[in-house]
DNA sequence: GAAACTTGCTTGTATATGCAACTATATCAC
DNA sequence: GTGATATAGTTGCATATACAAGCAAGTTTC
């Protein structure tokens, strides 16, 4: 076993910023989302990743995919959406085991009414803040991770 | 309210590269960390920033603004660090409240055990995927985003 | 210096989320 | 086709984590 390199102060500082950032976004924007539109920010990105797909709907384990979580924990967070009436299961008819969540009329409403000051605190907290130079950087940076990471469920990061 | 100016692909490309690319490396390095050493990443970022600090204590109050976590979160993570011999609780002799999280002699033996493999693995999937001007643009972008964002705990990101 | 307020931490409770086990269906081997 | 295996999703259980309320110790106000 080698001598362990250490990180140097610069990849210290990315390291720990990449951390950092994260969570001061995620608990800034989940608020905010919350308070403006009742919906919380994994709730929120269910009904993204539905809206954009075909049909409006997505199977469990692509979905699950999709969003980085686990199957149970899709499981569990659909209950909750299918409750409040904004999305549905429907059985798949190629193979039986298989559901499709699917956005409904009242979650593509819900998404459509709390899009815009969504995105407009991404802008403030997020995009504002960095110049395009560093947007492409920072793109290109994370697309070299998540290619370099496990199964990268190819549409995460190329589409729209 | 001015029409909703959304994403564009290169901002949407960064926000959800971010988003993407943190789960990843989250979830790859609590597994390795917790298979190769028994501590779970929170645990394991607990006992660096102990390690890191004078006399190896911090104040609870401290400790969870630097981990970005609640101060009822820390206090049961801390129940589990102290029940397994890591850290210990003291009191603080100038404020009878307050209470110094310590790190004991065996939290100190662990982190040295597991932090050249938890290196390792933060070089592997995360360091070496990058140049060194990515890596550079990189810190630079989270320094603003945290900059930008609430109470930055001074010492989070320029520390060491 | 006592009441009102603030601060530091912990605890009650609610919710989230993962792993492993389970059920149901599909596919493969022969 | 029947048994073995694999896959899709759900559920039991354990753990995590937050918010709000509670408690104890400082601080301020008058």
């Amino acid at each position: 076993m080698s001598e362990t390199r250490w990180l140097d102060p610069l990849e210290t500082r990315a390291w720990r910023g990449l951390m950092c950032a994260h969570a001061r976004l995620v608990a800034q924007l989940d608020a905010e989302l919350l308070a403006s539109s009742g919906i919380s920010l994994p709730d929120y990105e269910v009904l993204v990743h539905l809206s954009e797909a075909d049909s409006q709907r997505l199977r469990m384990s692509e979905l699950a995919l999709r969003l980085e979580i686990s199957p149970s924990g899709l499981t569990r967070r659909l209950d909750g959406l299918v409750a409040s009436g904004m999305v549905e299961r429907v059985q798949c008819p190629e193979d039986r085991r298989g559901t499709f969540a699917v956005l409904t009329e009242l979650g593509a409403e819900r998404l459509e009414a709390a899009a815009p000051a969504h995105v407009a605190q991404v802008r403030r907290w997020f995009v504002d803040r960095l110049t395009r130079d560093q947007l492409c950087a920072l793109a290109d940076a994370m697309a070299s991770i998540i290619a370099g990471s496990g199964a990268c469920s190819s549409s995460e990061v190329r589409a729209s």
